[in-house]
DNA sequence: TTACTTTTCGTTAACGCTTACGGTCTGAGT
DNA sequence: ACTCAGACCGTAAGCGTTAACGAAAAGTAA
């Protein structure tokens, strides 16, 4: 059993002492270039890791974090706010100040989020990139003054940012792919929507499904693909239209939110018992859809553990300036008619009671319920 | 932005020292009665939270905890004993020792272990209750001891446990008999193999499975059921009967693990491709007949996470002396052909390179994958 | 009363890291 | 020669909790 390795070992084995060790191994001023090196490659070769304890308990750094996100227009934002409000209650170690920052639509007020979170002097941002090219050169900043960035459920390349965390893309669409040619039996005509083919979240979902579905039900026709572009109204005209230039439409994947425009129009056509839909995420608006076997299956994306994981991630790398990983994709939830109430409650119990467990031993005889997404 | 209360805080109101205060909390021998109840009045009035980084800084006593599962017949608890190491190696804090001790077989050994567990003096224990019945004595005596007792995979009720971790079966079930009605248009017979309907896990499996059939798919019909209490030649042999009893057999869920033997017996009576398998778990022999689509479907019980989440709670409940929640119940996640390869490739990632990731920021330009189950 | 045990509680040194402060040494400027 | 700035590094006081040690008080037996 050996011991860790502790800033002491290292300042005996050099003949120096832990302050100088503390400063080379952080990069403080203060330390000559070669003791510096020569504290770093002992820290190496005794395989040093901190102790994060003594840490926490020396230096009580508030730590502060921005969370831009979209506002609460779907719940898919909410719940990705209330899992990193979790996540950072369960890091009792730390002291985390999060403070939110909403934009109300897609590229419309994130750049001044992001701007105004860099001025105020955060320690990390959360974000959501919806326009990647306007936050480039603001993300590009943050990097080189070494705040950490952490994209949530799509990502911003070549921005420097620190980690991306999602929901695996090409599992989604070749789930959907897969159902939709078991649903159909192998056979059908098939149409995606999605929000826009520039975003690459979309356009590598759409390119699983339509490779799955050539690959694995190679008699099914995919149709001309609708890019709605987040507009309610234009997912309901397209849609329609695709309805009527295709009234054998058997089946239709649609990746955005705005899946009930999409329902409505399939209404409009008289053809909504005659499509099969396969849609995105959880809403209160959908689950009726689901409930009456109009929606066929929905892909969760699971807000609530794509917030718990980002904020685990840019925790871990402000705790100990290493990161876990820089792509963090969760497997997607099916959610269907028969375990819709599953997810539902679920929802429920965790943005009801907050935690209102945390009894001791002796208690533990009556159950409460928790479901880990 | 109030400070936080310590030992101290406590001690100055009520003109004691620290040591009284923390003998007082943690029940230790030397204060008396009165003194001791006045200071946890006072801790709960002033909300008291031990600050957990002094803790592990301070007394830093190994935490043992005993995994008590099957052996790697499997790769389920191959997977699981690999969540439970990870989370622990994750838990930087603490210095954990984990002792594995297997069995070869259901009910067989397991016993024993938990002895051998209790005798040498852990401070925890991870258990897989094949059969809760003869552990019942055992786990009761532990939580006497105030040893905490985590099952997973299946619960051992009324034996003190102090939390279970699994699938959320209802759920399973449920999805299960979605998936068989919309595979097969909502006609036809069905049946189902498990282990042993005493076990609870497969019960209710069961039970959510004929419910959401009878439901939603109120022509379908769900044949007898079959239990091969986890013995191969038991599966095969049943099974066989079962689809020279039934021909005209549509679709057969199995929930245990020995779904090779009832795919190799409607090899053997030519049905294969008449019948529409939904299977559980992944494992490497299951991996051709889903691609070969003998398998439709197959529902993946999270091992990882499940070994993850064990170790996670009952770690919490050992440092804090609370347990976030008595009941952890996932969400399964579907595999088909589609989205195969996405776990498959997870599953290769995460047994592979451990944890090869933690570079810095600077960098952090090339990505390596991971997925969180 | 004394001597001795037991109960009850205060004191204090860790635990490993951070950081403010002060010290030494070099080199340049007067 | 003296001063002074700056670079470099050692020292030590915390952070909040634990636990070992010892002191004081209270009870017990002679």
């Amino acid at each position: 059993m050996k011991r860790k390795v502790k800033l002491l070992d290292i300042a005996h084995e050099l003949g120096v002492s832990t302050g100088t060790v503390h400063r080379a191994l952080h990069n403080h001023p203060g330390v000559s270039p070669m003791t510096k090196s020569r504290v770093q490659q002992m820290a190496k070769t005794l395989g040093y890791r901190p102790n994060l304890a003594a840490r926490y308990l020396s230096s009580r750094h508030n730590l502060r974090i921005s969370v831009n996100t979209l506002q609460g227009t779907t719940s898919f934002w909410d719940e990705v706010r209330a899992g990193i409000s979790e996540e950072a209650r369960a890091l009792v170690m730390e002291n985390i100040e999060i403070e939110y920052r909403t934009y109300p639509r897609l590229g419309e007020g994130e750049e001044e989020a992001f701007e105004a979170a860099l001025k105020s002097g955060v320690d990390g941002i959360i974000t959501f990139p919806s326009r990647p090219q306007g936050l480039l050169s603001r993300m590009r900043r943050a990097s080189r003054n070494s705040i950490p960035v952490v994209c949530v459920a799509t990502d911003a390349p070549n921005t420097g940012r620190l980690a991306v965390v999602s929901i695996d893309t090409l599992a989604s669409g070749a789930l959907a792919a897969d159902l939709m040619g078991s649903f159909l039996g192998g056979k059908g005509k098939v149409a995606v929507t999605l929000s826009s083919l520039v975003i690459t979240e979309h356009a590598e979902k759409h390119k699983a499904f339509a490779r799955t579905l050539h690959d694995l039900y190679p008699q099914m026709q995919l149709q001309e693909t609708i890019e709605d572009h987040d507009i309610e109204t234009e997912a309901y005209e397209k849609s329609t239209e695709l309805f009527k230039k295709h009234p054998d439409l058997a089946g239709i994947y649609v990746t955005t939110e705005a899946s009930i425009p999409v329902l409505n129009a399939a209404r409009g056509a008289q053809m909504l018992d005659k499509i099969t839909f396969i849609t995105t995420d959880l809403f209160p608006a959908l689950v009726p859809e689901i409930r009456s076997r109009a929606v066929a299956a929905t892909i969760y994306q699971r807000p609530r553990t794509q917030g718990r994981m980002a904020l685990r991630v840019l925790h871990e790398f402000l705790a100990e300036g290493e990161c876990p990983s820089f792509q963090v994709t969760l497997a997607p939830h099916l959610v269907m008619r028969g375990n819709l109430d599953f997810f539902l409650q679920r929802q429920l119990l965790e943005s009801g009671p907050q935690r209102a467990g945390a009894v001791r031993l002796r208690g533990a005889s009556s159950d409460m319920v928790e479901y880990f997404g």
